[in-house]
DNA sequence: GCCGTTTTCGGCCCGACTGTTTTCAGTCG
């Protein structure tokens, strides 16, 4: 069986886990813990690297120990120092480890001084009072306990980034009316951009003596209020998203902002460029000696590590910072650069509008085409459109097109991929459109291989342009199909297909990895809203925040083209 | 456990808040 870079890292990161539990050192656990990131973030197979007998080391953060561990499960399937700690540490004490407020040492302490093995021992020891009497634990900390295993979700949640932006932007809004404030920005992964955020992280400059933090505590959107001092404060929310809120001056600001909107591993970084110049770099500015020689600017922080400014959604230390240091870092793509939709529906299959009114609505975007590209007729619960219909729809929009100033009006259709890899619809009428998607939306659930080998036989055919939403993903709600993406962007580079970063919220697919893999392969990504109604052209802006995730340019976007040249484009 | 333009040993980003203890350890981001 094909072992996947995050099985490993899975393995790795419950490594750390126990090591800790066992007051292991701390840098040894956060060794595996940048070696399951590593892994995690690489776009190829590390697997592939143990069968051609490459270099593991070369990899960053994964020295001769964590090399022989992987190969180690590429070869056997299993790693035996896992096992070991499994049967020296008890498992169930991992889950203890996830509640807040309890670190290793505290729970090293419960599980040795009162037999604590895993969350229902917590529990039973929390309520029979027996947490309150080992010396470092308090009353307090036993009422925390108890309120955590009470409140406790399922596991750690993630909220999409629309969701949280329907919360955070009101939220921001309301502490900019409070009386001091001079700024608000909402940073962390939010910032970044990251297509889902596990918590909200918003930085305010103010006066001295503004009530901000009393009065964020006090928003009627507060739920429990986990922590609040001088300069920074905690609370959940009523729909349970946690936000961190940090105060700083406004001399600060950059300094602040950059801390608070990571990411964590990039952070740690630029604070090392900062120690080998002697400087220190905290949130409040980047320090020689007690002077402080820059901080209010981001640009600012960057340029004392010798850096260009670096944009928020490259900030994960994916080799940004190299590129920064090498000045190559990507003139990213923006919204303004966007010319055109090419993913659209309308009232002839599962759309609200008529191919009309989504023309019209697009107009008033600014862009200057359109394509109407509804369901083929496999997709029987959209209403898909068989030959005859597509054929009379080509008419329709040829009609409408010569009709219509200011907007060109593309015919297309989502044409769905058939189990074997053949098309929903004859070659003869996709003939016809000026462009045509391939998906897929049934049998996602093949094998690896089978899975693959159908896609690779859709893109074979020419009239297939844009290869939409490739894993078929939904975040939080279906995992992607099983597809090997390293095969399917070389083949897009091989057959000029162009595969669709689809910016529907819930999609978001291709993702930031895929879209600089296939960046870096150089195949074509189309921006995609995949509307269903005029109001989701504003998707585009979250196709476009996962492209910049992915380091994509404007040049590698074929709907910033100019229509005769995209026409181009598309003719395989 | 990783890493190297002060290196193969001795470092490893840096600070706020809480609770318990009375000067600070533990946890978190």
């Amino acid at each position: 069986m094909a072992i996947h870079n995050s099985d490993i890292a899975e393995q790795f990161d419950e490594i750390a886990d126990l090591l800790e539990i066992q007051g292991a050192n701390a840098f040894r656990v956060r060794a595996y813990r940048t070696g399951a990131r590593t892994l995690r973030d690489l776009p190829h197979a590390v697997a592939a690297m143990v069968d051609n007998g490459e270099d593991l080391t070369e990899l960053p953060g994964i020295g001769e120990d964590l090399a022989a561990k992987i190969r180690e499960v590429v070869v056997t399937g299993e790693l035996s120092q896992l096992g070991e700690l499994e049967r020296e540490v008890p498992p169930g004490l991992v889950e203890v480890l996830g509640i807040a407020g309890l670190g290793p040492k505290r729970v090293q302490a419960l599980h040795r001084q009162l037999g604590v093995d895993n969350l229902d021992d917590l529990r039973t020891a929390a309520e029979a009072g027996q947490i309150r009497t080992l010396s470092g634990f308090g009353a307090k900390t036993e009422a925390n306990i108890r309120h955590e295993l009470a409140t406790r979700g399922s596991g750690e949640k993630r909220t999409r980034l629309r969701q949280a932006e329907e919360v955070a932007e009101p939220l921001a809004h309301s502490l900019r009316g409070v009386d001091g404030v001079e700024t608000v920005t909402i940073a962390g992964s939010y910032r970044r951009r990251k297509e889902t955020v596990g918590d909200l992280d918003i930085l305010v400059t103010c006066r001295a003596d503004s009530p901000v933090i009393e009065r964020f505590v006090n928003h009627e959107d507060v739920r429990h209020v986990v922590s609040k001092g001088e300069t920074r404060s905690t609370v959940v929310l009523r729909n349970s998203l946690q936000v961190d809120l940090r105060v700083v001056a406004s001399a600060a600001r950059g300094a602040a902002l950059h801390y608070f909107t990571g990411s964590k591993a990039h952070n740690i970084h630029i604070r090392r460029l900062g120690q080998e110049r002697g400087l220190k770099i905290n949130e409040y500015g980047v320090f020689q000696g007690t002077e402080r020689v820059a901080g209010a600017t981001e640009a600012e922080v960057y340029a004392r590590v010798g850096l260009p400014e670096i944009p928020p959604e490259l900030r994960e230390d994916r080799g940004e910072i190299a590129a920064a240091q090498a000045g190559t870092l990507p003139d990213l793509i923006t919204t303004d650069a966007i010319r055109g939709n090419l993913h659209t529906h309308t009232t002839a299959s599962d759309g609200h509008a008529s191919p009309r009114q989504m023309a019209e609505a697009a107009r008033e975007q600014g862009w200057d085409y359109l394509a109407i590209s509804d369901h083929s007729k496999a997709v029987r619960v959209a209403n898909g459109l068989d030959a005859e219909r597509l054929a009379a729809q080509i008419d329709e929009i040829d009609a409408l097109d010569a009709e219509l100033k200011d907007i060109t009006v593309l015919k297309a259709c989502e044409v769905d991929i058939l189990e074997d890899g053949r098309l929903d619809l004859p070659d003869a009428v996709l003939a016809r459109l000026d462009l045509t998607l391939g998906a897929i939306h049934s049998h996602m659930s093949l094998a690896r291989e089978k899975q693959t080998a159908r896609v690779l036989k859709a893109m074979d055919n020419p009239n297939v342009s844009i290869l939409a939403h490739p894993t078929g993903r939904k975040i939080g709600t279906r995992e992607p199909c099983a597809l090997d993406m390293e095969r399917v962007i070389a083949h897009a580079a091989e057959t000029g297909c162009v595969l669709e970063v689809n910016a529907q919220p819930d999609r978001l697919d291709l993702n930031d990895l895929h879209c600089r893999m296939a960046r870096d392969a150089g195949v074509r990504l189309a921006i995609g809203t995949d509307a269903h109604a005029k109001h989701h052209f504003a998707f585009m802006r979250d196709g476009v925040d996962q492209a910049r995730r992915g380091w994509v340019t404007p040049a590698d976007v074929i709907n910033t083209l100019p229509l005769g040249e995209l026409r181009r484009t598309l003719a395989r």
